[in-house]
Parts: structure tokens; C-alpha cells; sequence
DNA sequence: CGTGTTTGACCTGCGC
DNA sequence: GCGCAGGTCAAACACG
């Protein structure tokens, strides 16, 4: 599967096939666990634990309310915007050539690939609530796409973090929505603490790991038999 | 007046 | 070197 969701470049998917929560599915967030990710030229997999672990710190809190969730002694020292920048940048993975990249200064301090993390999500809104406060700053119209694309930077001070926002193609009920880089703050107005959850959502059918671990080196597969969500 | 959006121009990387 | 496409800039504008 080469680019479905409009993407270019070296791209893995995850497929999550856990049911999704009926509050989710009513509401514009991440309905499809249909994960991307592509890390400066290196291709990574993202299985739903992963996808927990990476994505509160890219794209704020709300992301895990539907994503599958371990519980989350992660973030029980209550600063959950460090630890997980501080967990993504102890990740490593395997790189298109085999060898091991981390993400240490991944949050543009150096030199070493910006994580991101692409999704398609089935929305009416083109601009997903993710918690954080975007500044759009470009649209341009793109030749793989007959929709436009949207360019939005995170509006904290400091923060280089961008989202690409655009519809699909092939599908325009789905948004694909792009994130590159890591947040270095805090979600505005949550505090560091994490949202607590309406609901119990999911059962985690996996380990909840008791601290930070390294996902990275056990999750990570080729992109090769990357399977489709299902939905 | 501050903040965010719009949009055309400009910059840059890449393939030929 | 040239052209194309994607990404970013910045001035103008809208809105609360």
C-alpha cells in the first residue's frame, strides 16, 4: 500500500482494530486508529500501545480518549507533556537503511529527525479538536490531492510544533491530518495533568508497561506487513 | 487592539 | 539549468 492517505515519503501503518467508543465515534476525534508515522526518512510502525505513547505528546491528551489505552502510570508524576517529550526522545527506531535513529532532540534541537505522525480520521470538521491551540499560517492547493491542504504551528511560544490538515483525496469524509515535531509544553487550560476519562473505553489487550519503556525496540516492524485498519 | 485567517508571493528541494 | 511542487512568509483583512 503506497500512500493512501495522501502522504509521501516513508510511511508505516498501524492497524488498530479496537472498537471505537461511541462518545468518539459522535465526536470529531480520531475516529480511524489508522496511524502513519514518518520520522525524517525512517519508517516506523506504530502498534496501539505505540500510538498511546507517542501521540499524547504530539498531539495533546485527548488523542488517547480514543485511542486504545494502557493505563497510564506514564504520566503519574502528573507531568505528562515532559514525560512523554521525555519518552519520545529516548525512542529509537530502525531507520530505511537498518540502523538505529533515536528521536533525542527531536523536538528541533539537534539535528536528528522530527517525529511525525500522520492519521486519517473520518470527520466533518477538517480541524480536529486536539486540545492544543493551532495558528494557521498557509494553504496551498497540493497535486496529489484535488482538495487543499492547510498549514497550521502550534501558537505556543517556542513550540515549532506543525500540523498538516487536508482531505482525503480517494475519501473526503476522512481528514488527514499530519503532525510534525513534539509539543514542549503543556496542553493550555489542562494543566499537566491528564484529562481524566469519561468512561472506561477500551480493556488494553496488552501489558501496560509499569514505566517508560522502550516501545520502540519491541514494536517496531517492517512496513511491509502493514495491515489495514478496519473499520 | 489583539488575535487569527486569507492568500498571493516567495523560497527551496528535487527530478529531469 | 529549468520547471514543478510543496512549504513558508507576510501584508491585508476580519472578528470579537
Amino acid at each position: 500500500m503506497a500512500a493512501p492517505l495522501g502522504l509521501v515519503g516513508h510511511e508505516a501503518y498501524a492497524a488498530c482494530s479496537y472498537p471505537q467508543p461511541a462518545a468518539a465515534a459522535a465526536s470529531s476525534y480520531f475516529s480511524p486508529p489508522e496511524l502513519v508515522a514518518d520520522s525524517g526518512g525512517a519508517v516506523m510502525e506504530l502498534a496501539p500501545p505505540m500510538a498511546d505513547y507517542c501521540l499524547p505528546g504530539i498531539m495533546g491528551a485527548r488523542t488517547p480518549d480514543y485511542y486504545c489505552s494502557p493505563p497510564a502510570p506514564v504520566f503519574a508524576n502528573g507531568g505528562a507533556a515532559a514525560a512523554e517529550n521525555e519518552m519520545m526522545n529516548s525512542m529509537s527506531y530502525v531507520g530505511d537503511d537498518g540502523r538505529m535513529i533515536t528521536m533525542s532532540g527531536s523536538a528541533g534541537n539537534g539535528g536528528r529527525p522530527s517525529p511525525r505522525i500522520g492519521f486519517r480520521t473520518r470527520s466533518e470538521v477538517d480541524v480536529l479538536d486536539d486540545g492544543f491551540k493551532w495558528r494557521k499560517y498557509g494553504k496551498k492547493a497540493v497535486k496529489s490531492s484535488p482538495n487543499p491542504r492547510n498549514y497550521y504551528r502550534c501558537s505556543a511560544e517556542g513550540c515549532g510544533v506543525k500540523k498538516r490538515v487536508e482531505r482525503d483525496g480517494d475519501d473526503p469524509r476522512y481528514v488527514v491530518t499530519t503532525y510534525d515535531g513534539v509539543h514542549n509544553h503543556a496542553v493550555p487550560g489542562r494543566g499537566a495533568q491528564r484529562p481524566a476519562r469519561s468512561a472506561p473505553l477500551v480493556a488494553a489487550p496488552w501489558s501496560a508497561p509499569a514505566a517508560p519503556c522502550d516501545p520502540w525496540g519491541t514494536q517496531l516492524h517492517a512496513a511491509a506487513h502493514s495491515s489495514e485498519s478496519s473499520y
